[in-house]
RNA sequence: GCCGCGUUGGUCAAUCGGCUAAGACGCCUCCCUUUCACGGAGGAAUGACGGGUUCGACUCCCGUACGUGGUACCA
């Protein structure tokens, strides 16, 4: 019998979230609904210095919006709690002190002076950053170099004072990923990682470890800048006793900058204009930061898009439903290498469900957009409009954009497009075009073209020689969907009239 | 510097020792359409380098180079 499938997603609360911490969400998401588990979302706020209001509320948004809900955590309750570890504050030191009992662990009374005297007097071309580690804590303040007594006595007196982990001078800490295979590490190249700090927070180390052991979580993806502190967390599964439920880890790929040289930071979104957050956020400075949502994309599209870059399902087919998604999800096919962040395919992928969603929904996206331009429409009007200029938008807010003379005439013309080659006789055309529209009872955009046709046949002018001006008359200029569609869309006393009006610039 | 992890077209990538190396994005050409787009047909473009192992290496091993992550009382 195998345990269950308990899997988290444990953001700290510092800001927006970016896209790399959605597809871990993501990943971690596909792998419990595939195994029947559980995901559960835990925030990491021990760096109280770190905390921003309101990003805990945006990292739920964003779950919410891409559809990759919790089904435990913070907002969504569960037995395992408090999720929020500046709750858990009071449960860290027992354990950091068992640790120290033990021998695995000691107290630390080095202020962050004397770390930083010791940092600069070991500094070297050699070494450039010298660690806290078995050679050095030798050297230092802290309860393996104090007399007992005089440990005791600090501790008494409240000193404040942090709790290192011990690492072994010379042993081989060697764990299985999911994704890499076996890796192993040397414990004399890993420093004495703080474990409690001065404040009675617990560091990230410890945090992780005592979390993912009290809520039974079986699987940890996180990034892959976690690998290296990786034999911390094994050691302390070890030294705790822990041993045999720890978790499976896998250490995803990092989503690199899309022009080489780092991973994807928020910085690039602004100097390559694209997004790198999920959603809109405002800075606690009052700068924005723009969001996928906002920006028109579909949260399936963005999904189906982060899922693809670092991970594949080894088949042509490439567009994706998220239950798709969970039956072939497959961690041990993530790749291994980091993969950059290509801003237009990820448009494509957009463009493509755009094509997919009802006009329905895209009449709902453009409401906002007339509404602030004070248009008010008939909604089926509205929907039809979008179903006709569906295929050139790519972002769901690209409507208006390409439909706008579907809501008002042109103010201006295209006049290059025509004037070269307007003649008396076009004009003249036009004007018997007006005449046999508003005789016409039928109003469809076939009876329209058939008729535009006949007219041109009998008065001897090419018919593509009338189409391009006609559809400058109605929208202004080289753009939009069939002509005779738009014709039949706006309706005869509006197309009558736009041709009136266009005829008057043209002449 | 040290340690870890990587390396198939410009990008995302398939391949699990038999490769004439898929597919997609982007790019280019043509067709459709006298707009744009969609669609269709083509095209250019890939195994970092050097050694092994093997009948055979993109696939396995070792070096080198390069990239990337870490090296905080940040996560």
């Amino acid at each position: 019998m195998t345990k269950e499938v308990r899997v988290r997603f444990a953001p700290s609360p510092t800001g927006g979230l970016h896209i790399g911490g959605v597809r871990t969400a993501l990943f971690n998401f596909l792998y419990a609904r595939k195994h029947g588990g559980k995901f559960i979302l835990r925030i990491e706020d021990t760096d109280q210095t770190r905390f921003v209001p309101g990003a805990e509320e945006y990292i739920i948004e964003t779950l919410k919006w891409c559809g990759i809900e919790p089904d435990e955590g913070v907002g969504y309750g569960g037995e395992y709690g408090p999720y929020r570890q500046s709750e858990r504050k009071p449960m860290y030191r027992q354990y950091a002190e068992r640790l120290v009992e033990a021998g695995y662990a000691y107290y630390a009374f080095d202020t962050s002076e004397e770390i930083e005297a010791m940092r600069n007097r070991l500094k070297a071309d050699g070494n450039p950053s010298p660690q806290y580690n078995w050679a050095i804590r030798e050297y230092m303040k802290n309860s393996l170099t104090l007399p007992a007594d005089e440990v005791k006595a600090r501790l008494a007196a409240g000193e404040p004072h942090v709790i290192r982990i011990k690492m072994p001078r010379k042993d081989e800490v060697k764990f299985h990923d999911l994704i890499r295979g076996w890796v192993s590490f040397q414990t004399a190249q890993v420093d004495d990682k703080v474990l409690l700090k001065a404040d009675g927070m617990p560091t990230y180390h410890l945090a992780v470890v005592v979390d993912d052991y009290t809520m039974k979580i079986s699987h940890v993806f996180r990034g892959e800048e976690w690998l290296p502190s990786a034999p911390v967390h094994v050691l302390l599964y070890k030294y705790l006793g822990w041993e045999a439920e720890m978790p499976e880890w896998a250490h995803l790929p990092l989503i690199l900058k899309p022009d080489g040289n780092g991973k994807l930071s928020k910085r690039d979104g602004d100097r390559l204009g694209f997004p790198v957050f999920s959603l809109d956020w405002q800075t606690p400075n009052g700068e924005l930061q723009s969001g996928f949502r906002e920006r028109g994309f579909l949260p399936q599209a963005l999904i189906n898009f982060l899922v693809l870059l670092g991970w594949n399902p080894g088949v042509v087919q490439e567009l994706f439903s998220l239950d798709e998604l969970i039956q072939l999800f497959d961690i041990a096919r993530v790749h291994h290498a980091g993969a950059k962040f290509d801003f237009e395919k990820c448009k494509w992928f957009n463009h493509q469900y755009v094509q997919r969603i009802s006009n329905s929904v895209l009449a709902d996206a453009t409401l906002k957009t007339l509404a602030a331009k004070n248009i008010s429409v008939d909604r089926a009007y509205l929907e039809h409009v979008c179903g006709l200029v569906k295929e050139r938008c790519t972002f769901i807010s690209d409507v208006w954009d390409n439909a706008f003379f579907f809501f008002t005439a042109p103010e201006s013309y295209d006049l290059d497009a025509v004037k070269p080659k307007w003649t008396a006789a076009k004009s003249a055309f036009f004007t018997d075009l007006c005449n046999g529209l508003n005789a016409m009872q039928d109003w469809s955009h076939q009876s329209i073209e058939s008729h535009f046709k006949e007219l041109a046949a009998a008065q001897g002018i090419k018919v593509g020689e009338l189409q391009m001006p006609f559809r400058i008359m109605l929208c202004g200029g080289k753009f939009g969907p069939p002509v005779f569609e738009i014709a039949a869309t706006i309706g005869k006393s509006e197309s009558i009239s736009r041709i009136e009006k266009a005829l008057t610039a043209f002449n």
